[in-house]
RNA sequence: GGCGCCUUGGCGGAGUAGCUACGCAGCGGUCUGCAAAACCGCGUACACGGGUGCAAAUCCCGUAGGUGCCUCCA
């Protein structure tokens, strides 16, 4: 499987170091907040990867991390802990504002149908190891201690500025933040932070330097060590992580081991609405309720995400989601042909599905295209019009399990209709052949009543869900 | 100010040199008892200006516009 490579900004293929294990470490989510759609958009491609490796015959190992403390409201290391501002805003503790919106974005992965990542390790049930982590980082002389924290000095490490194509010198000019003035450099990075002497936090822990908490960019570097080792055969997350988190856990995690830190750097693209990124001050921000409350499914959601390439920087508007959920019907209308299977001449048949097969198998093997694959998927919709044949059925379930594992569309669960609503069927199909056309399109109404589309053949009518 | 990325038909969105992408919406027509179903056809899409090539949406240079990061962000 090829993938593009942030790290050789090329697509290569995958080369894990266990082969067929691919170990893969996922930054998620900081729990302070409802995530928006932008934020699932890059769940749905995270997982869009697991799945893609799996159907190349790779068993992923995959761990997503859940940032519960330390993700301050800038990344240079200033301003509020986001989660003791979320407890602030709410009335609550820190703990209680983490556990909510960690369960709330739990619940999201399932309602999305986001593969489970083998481990979720919170920030926060590993303090010991990130403090260890430092005190390697202080033994190899790569720390100093200032009065709000614990740094990482990046002069230290000469390859800082490589992997985002830094330009150190030329973007501190225009830098608009006021740092420390401690700090010796202006890219150094805090890997502890201590507690404010005036006032207690609600998340603080003891540590050799003093009481305090970790820095955000430890974490992801100490739980992707301890799950998954030194080396990681892809690493994924936002694009916007590249200049900063991301740079900054290259530079801890390979002072710390002297090993390379990850072999492959995946990087999903943000999403636009009406041409603007998404960000609560703009007030853009849809949620997985809206869409709901909207009518439309969580499933057209996905497919809608699944229509534009991870790398692309895509938008998202009604009218696009109004438009997958179109798409999503013709593709539950091929899917419960399964229970319709006749003896009719069809266009649906072995042949073709494995043709099809081998068209999507390589759109996915070539950095994951899935606009590609929904394009091979039309020759099915195209010929779906002839129905199943019997002997065709089974060749045709495997075909959409296949395509549901990497897909995620829930094709094989849409349900078969009511005995009730077959027998409709079968009335309107002996009207019909008396010309009682009355009587048909009296049934044909009903049908449609309940949701029950009917396309008249030749020889018997097949129907879909409207 | 610095560093990137992008600009494809009404909308969304692939495609990095030569062959209708695809989807949604629209228009015209055909068929069927009728049909919102099906089928056929239509719009001569690649920001603009140069350049290289037998050939460019695709490579190079420039212009315009947009956008991302350096500030919270997925």
């Amino acid at each position: 499987m090829k993938l593009y490579n942030t790290l050789t900004r090329k697509i290569e293929e995958i080369k894990p170091l266990k082969p067929p294990t691919v170990t893969v470490y996922t930054c998620g989510p900081t729990v302070y907040d409802y995530p928006h759609i932008g934020n699932w958009f890059t769940f749905i491609r995270y997982d869009l990867l697991i799945r893609g490796l799996k159907a190349s015959g790779y068993d992923p190992k995959w761990v997503m991390n859940i940032t519960d403390v330390g993700h301050l409201t800038s990344d240079a290391d200033e301003g509020e802990d986001k989660l003791e501002k979320g407890a602030k805003r709410e009335g609550k503790t820190a703990w209680e504002i983490a556990q909510f919106y960690t369960d709330y974005f739990l619940k999201g992965l399932e309602r999305l149908n986001i593969s489970k990542p083998a481990y979720l390790p919170k920030a926060t049930d590993h303090i010991q190891e990130q403090i260890e982590l430092i005190g390697k980082l202080e033994r190899k002389g790569y720390t100093y201690v200032i009065d709000d924290g614990v740094y990482y000095d990046t002069s230290k490490f000469p390859k800082y500025a490589d992997f985002a194509k830094l330009d150190l010198d030329d973007q501190q000019a225009g830098a608009r933040v006021e740092q420390n003035p401690q700090k010796r450099n202006p890219t150094d990075f805090a890997l502890w932070k201590f507690s404010p002497k005036d006032k207690k936090r609600d998340m603080e822990w003891d540590s050799p330097w003093g009481k305090g908490f970790p820095g955000w960019h430890l974490e992801c570097s100490a739980m992707s060590m301890k799950y998954l080792g030194e080396t990681l055969d892809i690493h994924s997350g936002g694009i916007d992580h590249i200049p900063v988190h991301h740079t900054n856990e290259i530079a801890q995690s390979e002072a710390a081991t002297g090993k390379r830190f990850a072999n492959c750097w995946m990087h999903t693209n943000h999403i636009t609405v009406d041409d603007q990124k998404i960000s609560k001050s703009l007030g853009n921000s849809v949620t997985l309720e809206d869409i709901e409350a909207k009518g439309y499914s969580l499933e057209a959601f996905r497919l809608h995400v699944l229509e534009s390439h991870y790398r692309s920087q895509s938008k998202f508007s009604w009218d696009s989601l109004a438009a997958a959920q179109n798409r999503l019907k013709d593709f539950y209308a091929i899917a419960v042909l399964r229970y319709q299977a006749s003896s009719r001449a069809a266009s649906i048949n072995a042949e073709m599905l494995s043709k099809v097969r081998a068209e999507i198998e390589a759109a996915l093997s070539g950095d994951l295209n899935t606009p590609q694959i929904l394009a091979s998927l039309g020759a099915i919709v195209a010929v779906a019009k002839d129905g199943l044949q019997a002997q065709d059925r089974t060749v045709f379930e495997d075909f959409l399990k296949w395509l549901d594992e990497i897909l995620g569309l829930n094709l094989l669960k849409q349900p078969d209709i009511s005995d009730q609503q077959k027998q409709l069927i079968k009335e309107r199909e002996v009207a019909r052949a008396k010309n009682d056309w009355a009587k048909s399109d009296e049934l044909r109404d009903q049908l449609a009543k309940q949701g029950i589309g009917l396309r008249d053949t030749g020889s018997s009518a097949i129907w879909h869900r409207l």
